[in-house]
DNA sequence: TTTATTTCTTAATCTAGATTAATAGAATGG
DNA sequence: CCATTCTATTAATCTAGATTAAGAAATAAA
């Protein structure tokens, strides 16, 4: 049994779905009501600002959630995108499940641990980005996430630190 | 029955204590294993850099919860500081508490509620620091926290955004 | 394969915000 | 109350990273 499948209970009427390498999974403007469970391959989620720039908010890979809690919490239209980066299997399951009456104690604990482990992400992101400079961030990046590089273009991975891709590349070419 | 004890309910051992301004509730450099909510008073939560920058990561008024939970997660550390901006009353509580048996499923549900709005002002954070320059930050600070900075120095306003209060002083002179 | 499109790199220039420094105003403490 | 220490402002200078532009390398598509 796969680990969403833990969580959720058999009983659930999550579908699992197949998407193409960039088939866009949630579109921003919406109120944003689903997770999404990474079964196998690699999505990501992100922003477009008023110029149309891209900014990556998270990787999803295996074994990942992917989901906008600030949409669904606050009941407002999603800012961000969700897309596939690789060919890839995705369970979609109802973001309202656990304020439901359907799922026991033992589940919610387990929900609880994780969102608890995404705000210690959340919050180490933050600290990076307000006191560490582009290069440090890369190299965090590196160690946090070793087998992303092989898998993400570099632009992307720019784009999730929060700077242009000339800027990367400089930093990767030690100039 | 205040927010936090309708949480962890009455039986829980949480300690209530006095803490006058500037005083230090947690330090850099320990495993962080409680939560602290705030019943009266204002407090913040910080790391300190390399260069011994500050950088706040979370102011936190009456009613608001400030805990570092990438610490407790993870075992390791605690990055952030914490202490008061305002003679305080501060109800300190066990973060292990909702991985025990003692929480029902109404709490557990209510903590979930809980962790999912932090992870959505977290995401939102994170996005605003990639895509805003520091004025519009400065103005959706001002708009989210209507009422902080009547409390808050404006130094410490700068070092949430993530600037110097010398960037600060002129955005805010319109310059 | 050849062609088209996207990704990456390099370099020149520009700019938001950092740094440094000096002054004035406000709060704090004896 | 005055003296000290913090906080905010202004201005000059500096710099990390943005922007612009162009060519090279890699991918995809035909």
């Amino acid at each position: 049994m796969d680990f969403i499948t833990e969580i959720l209970g058999t009983k659930t009427k999550a579908s699992t779905k197949f998407f193409k390498k960039r088939e866009i999974i949630q579109k921003q403007g919406f109120v944003s009501k689903n997770g999404f469970y990474v079964k196998k391959g690699l999505i990501r989620s992100y922003s477009v600002d008023e110029k149309g720039k891209e900014h990556i908010f998270m990787f999803g890979a295996e074994d990942w959630i992917i989901a906008d809690l600030e949409s669904n919490v606050f009941n407002k239209p999603t800012q961000l995108y969700i897309d596939t980066i690789e060919d890839s299997e995705i369970v979609i399951f109802s973001l309202d499940y656990f304020n439901h009456d359907q799922s026991t104690k033992e589940k919610l604990q387990k929900n609880s641990k994780l969102l608890t482990r995404r705000i210690g992400s959340l919050q180490r992101r933050v600290i990076q980005l307000m006191s560490s400079s582009a290069k440090q961030r890369y190299e965090m990046f590196l160690e946090t996430y070793p087998l992303l590089p092989n898998r993400v273009p570099q632009k992307m991975i720019a784009s999730y630190l929060g700077i242009t891709p000339e800027a990367l590349s400089k930093i990767r070419g030690n100039r």
